[in-house]
DNA sequence: CTTGCAATTGACACCGGTTTCCCTTATCGG
DNA sequence: CCGATAAGGGAAACCGGTGTCAATTGCAAG
């Protein structure tokens, strides 16, 4: 232990110029070694690399960046109201990166602010970035993709819909999972459904909305305008959603909301109805956040596997400089599955 | 705005020499009026200010962490199992470090794993950071405070003890905050008081628990080893450790948890066995997390600012460096505040 | 035995800043 | 009016790597 922390000590000065020295070859040969040159003698390539080992030397990536014009760095960009999407989505990452020589830094920005791009494009640019992980809603953004391809920045853009471009993306199946989450509920009993959908502009409430349509439709089940109810992705929003679709009457069976925050929106204003959930009303959410178990009763909700999406783009950005190249170009489509819990009931026979 | 993107687009390529160039002065001038230097002409100053305004040139960063032999990076270094606690003080360092030229890098260490110090060095040593924020409960690492002194280092401890080291630290009071709560229950009637309490070796259990006996003893209740139950500071910990107590009898009238997690698992447990909350049974958490307002009833639990502790670590990390130096040798204390929601209630005179 | 080519390796410039050291120039006291 | 002193500003080295291109070596072909 005490070796080790010496070693580490004496490292911290070692340039490639002491390890040249002792291996009485030069700077670039050395270079050669590290970078995992192919135009060069075994035998040379072994006696470094023993030295290398032996002193523990590593390279310092401030020279090397320098040298280079460009980092060993991944620029994790978001813009997101959904603290527990990032965080899982920041474990993925740092899953797939940890034991490489790579760092994450972590980018919040406005969606809102005028010079957002100019933001994002300095952020890029200055710190020479090795590539950025796109979190929707901004993922979404197609100018800022290009922003990207313009630097020549590497990306992988996170999202919410089957593939348009599968270098670059990796991506759940919404739609999909959603209308499996409806045809549940429908092969419940249930017909009167009501959808608490996400906010306009963002790729995930028009997926999931498309989910729940498409299941309706398949079922031959008409859906009146006055059963979607707009929602914000929020706790509160999902109240005051809630009690419009309440209001109605008959009032809808069963609802589905759009995300898990606004599903416990539900579960409360239920409540303050004394509405009993499942028995009066069935609800089903999106996410499978920890507040799922929590709250009473546990939701029925669709999980995403957000910390292996993350890890997946992770994989795929840094493939190639890790001889995982195979990841780069794999298609990535995560599926989602409905988790059963207790806040769903079958409609009783009237 | 195009123009705006343009100028971007140019300055990407500048270099000091450009500018130098452009301002009829050696490279070391420029530096000096990007450095601040005093000893310099304000006319020459002026000039090279202008013109590194009207071109937008930034310096690169590579180029000075090589030469400086420092980083513009703040490391984010935790080992934590509450995940929302490290999104929040995520989120206020980087509303600290927004607008500065600072960036945030993120690294999840495993306290089991015997490298650590050595992960910790090599991480620290090897990006040149500039400095670093130790989340609880490494932080309360001693040696890792240490390891940051001999590698020269900034570090800034975050904790929930009043102050050892202010220069290092940003705390909140635990302590304080805790026997206000139990007072609290206090004043309502209680006496046969439950505790859960947080995991061995963590200092924030401790202090939390030193609060509670603090109010107590106080007031003169005595209390005994069984209405003390052991969690892990998560919700299924929070359950089993409230089914223990609620197996006593003559069985407490309020029980206090070190964390919200495991005052949801009070409440869960409460609901299995039909106790009423907070009619039979008070509860009081701890982190003030979203999580409170969405379980029924509404969970009283005490909030501490930790969004504004993380702002206030980064800003004394990177004081000096942007000119707010007052802020670095300025004691940061936070004290939190008891947040009355609906989990309590006075005890009926039996 | 000489020439051509491939395989290795090294010398040197360069990435874009900062630091060291020295020279020039302005200011001031005698 | 002259020399001393200090401040402003520049040339060149340096931080620690990588890229370019030429030199060296070994071996097969002519």
């Amino acid at each position: 232990m005490a070796k080790q922390a010496q070693d580490e000590g004496l490292n911290a000065k070692l340039t490639i110029n002491d390890i040249a020295r002792m291996a009485g070859v030069s700077k670039k040969t050395v270079s050669r070694v590290i970078n995992r040159s192919p135009l060069l003698n075994a035998q040379t390539r072994e006696k470094v690399e023993q030295i290398i080992a032996d002193t523990g030397y590593v390279p310092n990536p401030q020279a090397r960046a320098l040298a280079l014009g460009r980092n060993f760095l991944i620029g994790l960009i978001y813009d997101n109201p959904n603290q527990q999407m990032i965080l899982s989505m920041q474990r993925g990452i740092l899953e797939a990166l940890h034991g490489t020589e790579f760092e994450l830094v972590v980018r919040p920005v406005d969606r809102g602010s005028a010079r957002v791009m100019d933001d994002i494009r300095g952020f890029i640019t200055r710190q020479r970035l090795y590539g950025v992980i796109l979190l929707p809603p901004i993922s979404e953004n197609d100018t800022l993709a290009r922003l990207c391809d313009e630097e020549g920045c590497r990306y992988v853009r996170m999202g919410s819909a089957v593939l348009d471009d599968p270098e670059h993306m990796v991506v759940s199946n919404d739609r999909d999972a959603v209308a499996d989450a409806v045809r549940y509920l429908i092969a419940q009993g249930h017909r009167r459904i009501g959808l608490i959908a996400g906010p306009h502009g963002f790729r995930s409430a028009k997926e999931r909305r498309d989910g729940f349509e498409l299941a309706l439709s398949e079922a031959g089940i008409s859906l009146p305008r006055s059963l979607v109810a707009d929602g914000q992705y929020t706790f509160e929003s999902g109240i005051s959603a809630c009690e419009s679709l309440l209001d109605l009457s008959p009032r809808p069976t069963a609802i589905f909301a759009a995300n898990d925050e606004m599903a416990a929106g539900v579960l409360y204003a239920a409540r303050l109805r004394g509405i009993e959930v499942p028995d009066e009303l069935s609800i089903i959410g999106f996410d499978d956040t920890p507040l799922t178990t929590r709250v009473w009763p546990p939701l029925t909700t669709v999980r995403w596997p957000i910390v292996a999406m993350g890890r997946a783009a992770a994989l795929k950005l840094i493939g190639t400089a890790i001889g995982e190249g195979s990841a780069v170009n794999e298609p990535s489509t995560f599926s989602s599955t409905l988790i059963r819990r207790g806040s769903v009931a079958p409609l009783p026979i009237a």
